[in-house]
RNA sequence: GGCGACGUGGCCAAGUGGUUAAGGCGGGGGUCUGCAAAACCCCUAUCGGCAGUUCGAAUCUGCCCGUCGCCU
């Protein structure tokens, strides 16, 4: 695990050279087709070396949720176990690495998007504390654990109440891990990294990002899509619709990259059991990562 | 050397006598189990310096320092 750009995928693809190893990806944009360079997704000749799993499983128009990820994922594990293989989870989405690694129990009740528009409604009309209240009422426990104004996360709960008639957080209790993890966080000096991510900016321009997003919206992806809302596609419309220049566009990219870094940094921070190597200090986190595989497998 | 303008947090920028000095950007921290590269929340200055005027000054006066412009 660790943010973007500090070179997850470096390190997996050269691990694979010392063990029999697939990846398992823990992206949440990497799973939609035609979005390859946006989302830094590895290459075909990366994927024809190394077998990758849950990428490219939808298209930018379909909904996929934590629950569809979770079940993809172990799935995928399960395959790659079958095979004798050492299944790598390599990815910046913490929910998803949490939705794998610690045996998270998702309540099984889809979206229902014309009631959560209702509520979303509401809340723009009766302010986010009234649908709080509500919560209050149905399920004081998550209303506890659920900050008012994060009112997607209070529709969610409302939601699940709703349909299953049981309060969301009676729902929600994790489990013990299906399996034996050891997580490697690969961290690297803030300004460095940010340094970094710029240079991955420009270089998916330079290697076609506009064009990309271009015909990802030619094909009729609206730009309200989540995927389409993604750093990277979500600031190129805003220049494709003339609403700022493409350098500024360029820029906003940058700058929304580096607080998405910020916000990964705080979902790992609060991740137990992930052991932090210095991303600069490549070889050493290789060796040793090699090693504590090693000890696994006497 | 003279004249003029300006000098508010890392940057941009309101405020031109009176509650705890707007806001934006950037930076930092945080929340979040079916939209998570999303959504949301919090933090981040005493106003170039000194001396005055005043009950009270970022806001007025003087000097100094600095920046910019014009002139010689």
């Amino acid at each position: 695990m660790g943010p973007t750009a500090v070179g997850k995928t470096a390190l997996a693809l050269e691990l694979a050279h010392r063990f029999p190893l697939e990846v398992v990806s823990a992206d949440s944009r990497q799973v939609y087709r035609g979005m390859d360079i946006g989302t830094a997704k590895p290459t075909q000749a990366e994927r024809a070396a190394v077998p990758h799993h849950v990428i490219d499983v939808v298209e930018p128009d379909e909904p996929y949720t934590l629950a569809d990820y979770r079940r993809d994922a172990l799935a995928a594990i399960v395959g790659i176990q079958q095979r004798r293989h050492l299944p790598v989870l390599v990815g910046g989405t913490g929910l998803y690495y949490r939705a794998v690694t610690s045996g998270m129990q998702i309540p099984e009740v889809a979206p229902d998007h014309a009631y959560r528009a209702a509520l979303e409604a509401r809340a723009i009309a009766e302010g986010h504390d009234a649908l709080h209240r509500e919560l209050a009422a149905r399920d004081a426990a998550a209303a506890t654990a659920i900050d008012p104004r994060n009112v997607r996360r209070v529709i969610r709960a409302l939601e699940v109440q709703h349909v299953t008639g049981r309060p969301f957080s009676q729902q929600a209790q994790p489990v013990d891990p299906p399996f034996c993890v050891i997580t490697i966080g690969l961290s690297l000096d803030r300004a460095v990294l940010y340094r970094r991510v710029d240079q991955r900016v420009d270089a998916m321009m330079a290697a076609g990002l506009l064009d990309e997003v271009e015909r990802l919206h030619a094909r009729g992806y609206a730009w309200s899509l989540p995927s389409m809302s993604g750093i990277g596609y979500r600031q190129l419309g805003e220049y494709l619709r003339g609403e700022r220049t493409l350098g500024e566009a360029v820029g906003r990219i940058k700058l929304d990259s580096h607080a998405y870094v910020r916000r990964q940094y705080t979902w790992f921070r609060k991740e137990p059991g992930i052991e932090w190597r210095d991303a600069a200090e490549f070889e050493a986190a290789l060796d040793d990562l090699t090693l504590r595989i090693e000890s696994l497998f006497p």
